[in-house]
DNA sequence: CGGTGAAACGAAAACGTTTTCGATGAGAAT
DNA sequence: ATTCTCATCGAAAACGTTTTCGTTTCACCG
C-alpha cells in the first residue's frame, strides 16, 4: 500500500540504493545493463520519486508562487493562464494566492510562500500597497521575484509591463483627433502606478494639444468588484456636473461599459454626444452596444513573459550566475470601435 | 546567508535539537522557561521551519491540486476564488492546473499532482473526458478527491454540483409559462454530464407540458473559447431552419449573449418575437440589452463547499477514520429579466 | 608478476525535521 | 539509604533522496 521507494527497487534487484538512483539519472558510472534493469522494474513497480525527499535534498521545489489582486477578472485570469501554460512546459507548478487588493494580505501571503520555499514569486501589486519592505526582503534573500502589470518602479526587480502613460496618451489623442474638445477621465485609485500613469498620459495629451487640464473632469473609481456600478454612477455625476463634455477616457473597460449602459439609459448618444474610450480590450467591449473603442492590454502574453523572466532568474541563481534585471514593455494597441467617431 | 535551522537555534541556546523542536510545538515535557527562551530566539533569528523537511517527515504537503478546464471563465474563476479563500483559512495552498478541456492533459496533470504528493485533488472534468481510470486510480490509492460542477456520476467520490436537470426544467418551464409554444435549445457538447442533464431537463419540461420534442430544434455548441460566435451562428441557423420558434433555452450565458447580439442585429425583437433564457447568471447577463433571464449558478459557494469536503476527507484519512462520501447539491435560482415576458 | 587504469558498484553522509524512548536528577515516600 | 515519582531533557532513528568518495574487479602492459 505504501508508495514504492528506491530502497525497495534496490532490494528486489539486489543492488544498492545509490546505483538505482544513479541509473535513473543516467550517470556514466553505471552499466547499460543495470540501467535497463532498473528502468524496467521502476516501470513495473510504478515507482515515483518522493518529491518531499527530492526537495529536501536539492533545495528546490519546482514550484513558484503567484500573488494576484483578484482572480475573477478577465485580464488577470488571462495572465494566470499564460503563466500556468508556460510554467507547466518547464516543469514548474504554480501556487496561486489572491491579495484582494489588501496590503496586509499580500504581506502574509509572501510569508506563506516563503515558508513553503517556492523557487520564485510572481506578483501584481494590490492597490493598497504603498510600502515595499516585504518585497525588498525577498530580494535581499535573493529569491527570484518579478512583478507584472501593477508594479512599483522603486523595487529593484525584473518587471513586465505595458506603457500605461503612452497608451493613455494614445487613447486621449484619439478622442482629440476625432473632434473632442472637452475630455473627462474616469481614473483608478490613487496609489497604483498604472492608474497614475494613465492619468498622466491623459493629462499630457491634453496639454500637448493645447487643451486645458481641468481637475473637475477627473473622477476616481475604485475599480473593484462593482466597477460596473461605479461606471454608471460616475456617468451620472459627470452629466450633473458638466454639460459640455464630449469625450471620456476611462481607466478600464468594465467601468466604461457601466458608463455606456447609463448613457444609453439616459438617452445620451454615443459617440455623437459623448465619445468613450476604455482600457484593456475586455472581451465584452466588442459585444456592448455601441462597441467600445479601447486599448488592447495583452494579458496572456504578459503572463508568459513574466514567467520566462522568472525562469531565467531561477536558473541563473542556481548556477550562481549574476542576475541581470530586465524590464519588458509589451505593446498596446488602440482598437477603434463604435464608441468614438472616425 | 543560509536559512536558520533548528540546529542553529539549539546551538546558540546550548540545548538539543529535540528540545527546541518540542518547545516550538508546545510539548508538555519541556519547561515554560525553555519554551520562552526558544520562542524568543526563534523570533530573533527569524527562523522558519524548512517545509521540505517537514513534508518529508510528516508525509503531507499542506497543498492541494486543482484541475480546471479553463481559467479564463467567469464561473470557473469564481470557483477558484472560493477554493483559495477557504483553503488559505485552513492553511492549505492550492496548485492550479488547466486541462484545456483535454482528457490527455487532464491525465498528465493528475500524474503531476500525484508526483508532487499533494494532499488531495479538486477537479472539474474536461469535456473530452469519457474514461475515468485516472480518477479511479486516485481513489484506489486513497488520495482524497472531490469533483465539482463537471462530474462523472460513475466515479465513486464526493461531489458538489447543482441539479442541472432541475434547473433546466425550471428555465424551460418559465418559457412555457410565459407563453412560448415552440422552444429551441442550444446545448453544450455531447459528453459532459451537465450538458446532458440540461438537455434532459429541457426535454422533460416540454413533454410534461404536452409539447412535442423536436430534435431539429436542438443545436450543439462547443462552449469553448468562441462561445459568443457560436451563439451568433446558432441564432442565424435557427432563423434559417425555423420560422415558428418563439423561445430558446441556451446552455450558457455567453452563447445566449451571442445569440441576443445577433437577434438584435437582425431586428428580431426579444422577448416579443423570441424569448431567451441563459444559464449561469454571468455578470454580463444583467448588462446586455435586453437583460438576460438566466439560472444563477453559485460558483464561489461551489468552490467553498468543494474545499470543505476535501478538507474533511484529508482529515479523516489522516486519522484513519472511515471516509463517508457525500454529494452536495447547491441551490440554483431562476433570475427573471428582460429577455422573457412576464 | 607487480603495477596501472578504467569500469562498475556501494557505503555513508547530508538535507532538516519529528517523535520515540531512555537518561538524568531532584525531591518525596518508604 | 533505598525506592519511586515527576519533571525535564537528549540521543537517535526515521523520512527518501542525491552525491561524494572509496572499493572492488579485471584487463592490460611493462
Amino acid at each position: 500500500m505504501k508508495p514504492v521507494t528506491l530502497k525497495q527497487i534496490a532490494e528486489t534487484l539486489n543492488m544498492s540504493v545509490s546505483t538505482v538512483s544513479k541509473a535513473l539519472k543516467d550517470y556514466p558510472d553505471v552499466s547499460k545493463k543495470t540501467k535497463r534493469l532498473v528502468k524496467e522494474t521502476v516501470d513495473l513497480l510504478n515507482y515515483k520519486p518522493n518529491a518531499f525527499a527530492v526537495n529536501l535534498r536539492t533545495k528546490e521545489s519546482k514550484t513558484i508562487g503567484l500573488i494576484i489582486p483578484e482572480v475573477v477578472h478577465h485580464f488577470f485570469s488571462s495572465v494566470i493562464k499564460g503563466i500556468i501554460a508556460r510554467a507547466e512546459k518547464k516543469g514548474y507548478l504554480v501556487i496561486i494566492l489572491q491579495s484582494n487588493e489588501s496590503y496586509e494580505l499580500e504581506k502574509k501571503q509572501i510569508d506563506l510562500l516563503l515558508s513553503k520555499r517556492v523557487d520564485g514569486i510572481l506578483i501584481s501589486l494590490a492597490n493598497g500597497t504603498g510600502n515595499f519592505k516585504h518585497l525588498n526582503d525577498l530580494i535581499s534573500q535573493d529569491l527570484p521575484l518579478v512583478m507584472f502589470d501593477k508594479i512599483a518602479k522603486i523595487v529593484n526587480c525584473s518587471k513586465v509591463i505595458i506603457n500605461d502613460r503612452k497608451a493613455a496618451y494614445t487613447a486621449t489623442q484619439h478622442l482629440i483627433d476625432t473632434g473632442c474638445k472637452r475630455i473627462a477621465h474616469f481614473r483608478g485609485p490613487l496609489l497604483p502606478q498604472n492608474s497614475i500613469d494613465r492619468f498622466l498620459g491623459y493629462k499630457k495629451a491634453l496639454t500637448d494639444n493645447g487643451l486645458p487640464y481641468d481637475p473637475s473632469l477627473v473622477y476616481i473609481c475604485e475599480c473593484g468588484d462593482n466597477s460596473f456600478e461605479e461606471g454608471k454612477e460616475s456617468a451620472r455625476k459627470l452629466l450633473n456636473d458638466h454639460t459640455d463634455v464630449d469625450g471620456i477616457f476611462i481607466n478600464t473597460d468594465m467601468v466604461a461599459i457601466g458608463a455606456i449602459t447609463e448613457f444609453n439609459k439616459l438617452g445620451i448618444k454615443i459617440p455623437e454626444d459623448i465619445s468613450v474610450v476604455g482600457f484593456s480590450n475586455w472581451f465584452m467591449s466588442s459585444v456592448i452596444s455601441p462597441t467600445l473603442t479601447t486599448i488592447n492590454q495583452p494579458g496572456y502574453e504578459m503572463g508568459k513573459e513574466a514567467f520566462k523572466l522568472l525562469y531565467k532568474e531561477i536558473k541563473n541563481r542556481k548556477q550562481n550566475s549574476p542576475i541581470k534585471l530586465k524590464t519588458i514593455e509589451l505593446e498596446t494597441k488602440l482598437i477603434k470601435r463604435g464608441s468614438t467617431k472616425n
